[in-house]
DNA sequence: CTGTTAGCGCCTTCAC
DNA sequence: GTGAAGGCGCTAACAG
């Protein structure tokens, strides 16, 4: 393996030259230039980034905490967070806390280890409450979760205003008796249930939102169990795509087709949700741009860790499809 | 931040002795370990990665490189590895080659530079094409994709059986007129595409199978193409999920049920299969053990790297759902 | 079992 | 614009 000093002996210069010609730190001549990226092109001269590492104190490596990798959502924004942060040569340690406050601070602890550049985090509940950036060694740029008062820079969908929307869309089509479920795990579907709760309210409806724990089986159960209610919801509205699973799936249980039998409606405009007959009208999320945005932010803040704090918003757009049809009466 | 030589200080020891400690590499006594590790948590040491893996020459680091991050297949798959890996004090850094050859060769460089342990990687036909280890300068574990005669470690599915088993079962319920939409990017998409045509030919039936590219849109758009043959086929298999959705979006928008219309099959038993009327019968594919086995496989190519070329092929399971029910004669 | 010491490969001052 | 030299923080070899 090639190191450093025999690049400078092949190209008949020191190695603090063809250190600068490879880091592009400092001025250096047109000619020394072109043979030193000569003789590194004869050697096949890979720097060690172990050494680098350790002497320039920089990884430009960023760490990605997402709450559950399983949730398409993050599998789409972790794709696009990845593309970007590879295209400017930051590697990425992508690490799934799966909603649990013990991994997740485990994974916290590796970044600081690590000595990342930065960290794009999903935050359970419990973190979030009182975050303060200050508390970690390296800048935190917070996604899809973040409370209204958290002083972070994060990217977030407009969830109170979309959920607001969504449940509109239905009242709007006549539905009354409207069921909310909802992630209580994250500040997300909190915010979304107090849309769907702020809509009902101001249309003179009772707003009727059950806790989840955000998995697809006790979203099932629990739909279930709301389905046998007497009088039976008119509408019932997800808060994440995989709640919109579960219920979906409780909904074929009880033999209900929608919207004859009830309507449905929900986040996430995953691939299924169209393809269940007549389709189930979602809020889609931009989940490319919600990524995006959150490198954007993260490179900033490393760039210039003492600017204010910035919160980008990103809107969600109502996809209607036959699931929310106007009401027969 | 404390270094190793203020832990020395604080326990009264060497650093050598701090080192053995937590390296765990050598006998220490039981006074010493003690003081060292009271000292390591009264300073809140944490030692220096950057510094230990440039003079160990060791990174703990394993690269995964997988070929499409938001095919739900390799979600799972990264889900099972990441688990494993970080429990047994592993990094993952996780690479999504997007089916394409470029971005992989990019990323096994990148792999190279890292210094990575290991590599699990999904390969592209490509590279797949006399695929050898000794190519690469760390050990590779190939998951998913894997030539007959590829001379690697590697954990794929029975691939060509659960096919052969995926068409007899369409065949048995009546079936004759079978078409089968392979994903002709992988070395996965043939070999099923094989023992669908298997299954045909020794059943004296005339297989009939269409190449795409393992995108939904693809799929979608030929599967179209396909239902507007004549005659029409009976039965459709996929072999993927990615495909299988493409194809189901076909049949919706012909118009088309099944298994009234024409039976479905296919691979991956993603909670859509279950949610579309009557259900979609498939291969299920044991991600959590695919992703467990090819960690255990790199641990052991790492650990003894003379060690024969190893294989492991899981049995996929079928599900049997009502897209395959028994045709109407 | 423990301490001393010499690097791991590179970047970055400091002189020129 | 360039070169010489000194570490970055740690582990591993060697001696005791």
């Amino acid at each position: 393996m090639a190191q450093i000093k025999d690049v400078a002996k092949q190209a008949g210069v020191s190695v603090a030259s063809v250190s600068r010609v490879l880091t592009g730190q400092a001025k250096v001549s047109e000619t020394t230039t072109q043979r030193v990226l000569a003789a590194v092109k004869a050697l096949d001269y890979r720097p060690d980034l172990a050494a680098r590492r350790l002497r320039s104190r920089r990884t430009d490596t960023i760490g990605l905490i997402v709450s559950d990798i399983r949730n398409p959502f993050f599998t789409e924004v972790s794709r696009a967070i990845e593309d970007v942060a590879y295209q400017q040569q930051w590697r990425v340690i992508l690490c799934n806390a799966d909603e649990n406050p013990d991994k997740e601070a485990v994974y916290l602890d590796l970044m600081r280890d690590e000595n990342v550049s930065g960290v794009i985090l999903s935050p359970t509940l419990s973190r979030l409450a009182g975050f303060r950036p200050a508390d970690y060694p390296f800048p935190v740029v917070l996604i899809d979760r973040c409370d209204r008062d958290t002083a972070a820079d994060a990217v977030v969908l407009d969830n109170l205003d979309s959920a607001y929307r969504l449940t509109v869309h239905l009242i709007e089509n006549g539905y009354q008796r409207i069921g909310c479920l909802y992630g209580a795990v994250s500040a997300t579907g909190r915010q979304r249930q107090e849309g769907y709760a702020a809509a009902m309210n101001g249309h003179g409806l009772v707003p009727q939102a059950v806790a989840v724990s955000a998995t697809v089986d006790h979203a099932r159960t629990t739909a279930g169990n709301l389905l046998r209610q007497e009088p039976r919801p008119q509408a019932l509205l997800a808060s994440s795509g995989l709640i919109l699973l579960g219920v979906t799936e409780a909904l074929r249980t009880a033999r209900l087709r929608f919207p004859e039998d009830i309507a449905l409606a929900g986040f996430d405009d995953l691939p299924w949700t169209r393809l269940v007959e007549p389709g189930i009208t979602v809020i889609a999320q931009p989940t490319d741009d919600l990524g995006r945005a959150a490198i954007d932010l993260l490179r900033q803040r490393i760039l210039q860790p003492e600017q204010a704090v910035r919160r980008v918003v990103l809107r969600g757009e109502l996809e209607v499809r036959g699931s929310s049809l106007k009401m027969m009466v």
